[in-house]
DNA sequence: CTGAAAGCGCTTACAG
DNA sequence: CTGAAAGCGCTTACAG
């Protein structure tokens, strides 16, 4: 019913093998034939069969995207969608498509993983977070699968694996670095789930900014809850029921963010009079939170755009050695940050 | 290399017609030969090549999603990783797959979309959005293509296509006439790009409860922007620069909404207490703005699984006459509408 | 209940 | 520069 290759091979009088050619734009074949054998594809409407290409190249022309849980509310941070246009704007420039994972829980993802790799369903795969733990890695390293990493790989491993990511250890020790010029001493830490990377490595440069200005770390200054609103809500409640609430605040994720500014007006303290936040990610409706959040962009699209790169490269070239690329950040100041002033100083 | 079906058929003493019957769990293939066939293929550690199959079945077992332009400003509106959610959830209990369009340009997208239907590449397609004079849903018609529309198709073929809409015509003529009910005299519209479906269905029921209350209808009050926080803050700009500046405003959008409050507030202008809002859409960050926005849920998650069962209804009953399914909304007040009291009153 | 064979629509050495 | 043939890894009438 759809017209194949050999529908047009009869009509321009040449063999299938020879319109299979003139697709692929051979050199070895003459100019005459070629706008021959265009004009029959032409006259037929022919276009050529995806899956039959697949078959016999053995590749897809594809990659795969793997998210924590599209169907799971994380995927409502802007995050993703973010970091998907990147990856798309990239994927088409190169003529690549895009498949979606869907699985929600972590063993269907993984199952999907398995059929995208097993099943020859996709040419290579990014990874849009890094977990510790992760079963999906090794066994992306098992089977020598073309994959990028969005995020830094956790554990010994991190030279044998090709990913982007930000320097996220030094932006929240600058962050940090940055309240305590501004003359703060009771910073907290609002971290996503412990087992990102992402969040550890927040965690770190936090601590050792603090370290570095000799002031104390306290346990009780440090929590972590989901890089949603609610998280940030739950996160503030318990930080300001201290003996000692924080007079500012370092948080692992915008959204996060809106929740604690939400719950903090709320509870009628001012920011940033009252409380100083600085914030990760500068998503899009970062800038429309009242008053409006000073953060780190960490250039989204651009970890998105260099992750499709790199994997478009591994997948024409298996052979090449892993590489590492680390988007730089920015800080965005805006309106929450505050010089403190210590009434009895 | 990777194992095949031959391979288990050797190991398991079979032909791999057999293999393939025991994939496909015929009853036609007896318990003891099934027994023995998955002991093979779980030895060899077995994966059906999806390529083959599709090549076979003439199937796919994936949906095509076409976005406006997953690379565009316009997919970093809330609603697509939403509406994704939805659609993800769907396909993933019905065990399908996700293809994702990544065009940016009209024309690419249209060639997308030629190669996931005559390429075989997708057994069905879901139209993220409706706008006058597209190409693409024609051409899906001509081929007799299974898909489904989220939102309203244009024109008199509304009939004979299958979608997933909300009754945005009733929705904003009901908001309207709670503003109006609130005293509200001079409401202005703020709609997206006018070669939405949305945005004309929006107007209409705009215009027809200002009728209905026997309100004259003002040409500029009516606007048009792109759904972006900054369309909201051009029209904002050009609203309020008008001799009688409006009370209160139906917008089509809540992205476009945290643009026009925080132009609002830039100008001193308080909300709601000088100007009445209400928006559409409830996107999960509405709620964050300050003060929270009044808006209508339209349930954007339900929208998205809905149309995903449509099209796998449809794949698997082509013959099945077109179906158009509402998705009921549902005014969400929070803190952006007042009660206006006219001084002269 | 199972097997041999043809076919899905391409690509690509191999010959010439 | 072009063709005939085998092959990619499945599925599915057709026989038995």
């Amino acid at each position: 019913m759809a017209v194949t290759i050999k529908d047009v091979a009869k009509l321009a009088n040449v063999a299938p093998s020879t319109v299979s050619r003139v697709i692929a734009n051979s050199p070895r074949i003459s100019q005459k034939t070629k706008d021959k054998v265009r004009e029959a594809m032409e006259k037929l409407g022919y276009h050529p069969n995806f899956n039959a290409r697949s078959l016999a190249n053995k590749s897809t022309n594809t990659i795969g995207i793997v998210m924590p849980s599209s169907a799971n509310k994380a995927f409502q941070n802007p995050f993703f969608p973010e970091v998907i246009r990147g990856i798309s704007t990239k994927a088409h420039q190169e003529g690549y498509g895009l498949y979606l994972s869907t699985g929600q829980t972590e063993d269907e993802i993984f199952q999907e993983v398995v059929h995208m790799v097993q099943g020859g369903r996709v040419d290579g795969i990014i990874l849009l977070y890094s977990r510790i733990n992760d079963r999906i890695m090794p066994y992306l390293k098992l089977h020598d699968f073309p994959f990028v990493l969005i995020g830094r790989p956790y554990g010994e491993q991190e030279q044998e694996i090709t990913y982007v990511n930000n320097d996220n250890y030094k932006a929240a020790k600058t962050v940090t670095e940055y309240l305590i010029l501004l003359g703060h001493q009771h910073i907290a830490f609002i971290g996503g789930e412990l087992d990102f990377v992402v969040t550890i490595d927040h965690k770190r440069g936090y601590e050792q900014a603090l370290q570095n200005a000799n002031i104390p770390l306290k346990d009780e200054y440090v929590v972590f809850h989901q890089e949603l609103q609610e998280g940030g809500q739950d996160a503030i409640i318990e930080l300001m029921s201290l003996m000692q609430p924080p007079s500012a605040l370092v948080v692992s994720d915008d959204i996060m963010t809106f929740g604690v500014m939400r719950m903090l007006n709320e509870m009628g303290i001012n920011v940033p009079d009252d409380i100083s936040i600085i914030s990760f990610n500068n998503v899009l409706v970062s800038e429309m939170s009242s008053p409006p959040m000073s953060t780190v962009d960490i250039n989204i699209f651009g970890l998105g755009f260099e992750a499709t790169n790199l994997v478009i490269e591994k997948i024409k070239q298996p052979e090449l050695e892993p590489k590492n690329v680390i988007i730089p950040h920015k800080l965005v100041k805006r309106q929450t940050c505050k010089k403190v002033v210590y009434l009895n100083s």
